[in-house]
DNA sequence: TTTATGGCTGTCA
DNA sequence: ATGACAGCCATAA
């Protein structure tokens, strides 16, 4: 089997996982990664999400990193464009730009029976 | 193959 | 709280 193929069925992995973030809420590069059966590897989220389409239906934005702001990257306003989605669906940052991660940050449970987090 | 980055993270000063 | 360092390892050149 070639890399291709495989770099391509763990970056489809990590499209699944974000794709599972609620409306409203964030999770870490390094949480997806290990929801992905990736775990340890959380840079590789971050290249999966760089390299996607941005067709993708993805929401790329809910994803931080670990200290619960928004991580640069290589262009320029994309970090403004993340803070603004996230901000849509109401998400506060502080004056740090950061927001409360224990607040917002999703924590997905094999049961959905109680509504409360 | 080797080298240089990089949308990270945990630890320590 | 912030900043510096060191692991980790996938990608790109």
């Amino acid at each position: 089997m070639s890399d291709v193929a495989d770099r391509d069925s763990n970056y489809s992995r990590i499209y699944e996982v974000v794709r599972r973030i609620p409306h409203g809420r964030v999770a870490t590069y390094g949480q997806v990664a290990q929801l992905a059966g990736l775990g340890g590897h959380a840079r590789q989220v971050g290249y999966a999400l760089h390299s996607m389409a941005t067709e993708d239906p993805v929401p790329w934005h809910r994803v931080v990193n670990a200290r619960g702001e928004i991580s640069l990257r290589s262009e320029p306003g994309g970090d403004v464009i993340q803070r603004q989605l996230l901000e849509r669906e109401g998400v506060a940052f502080d004056r740090a730009d950061r927001l409360e991660l224990p607040r917002y940050r999703w924590q997905p449970r094999n049961r959905q029976f109680f509504g409360d987090r």
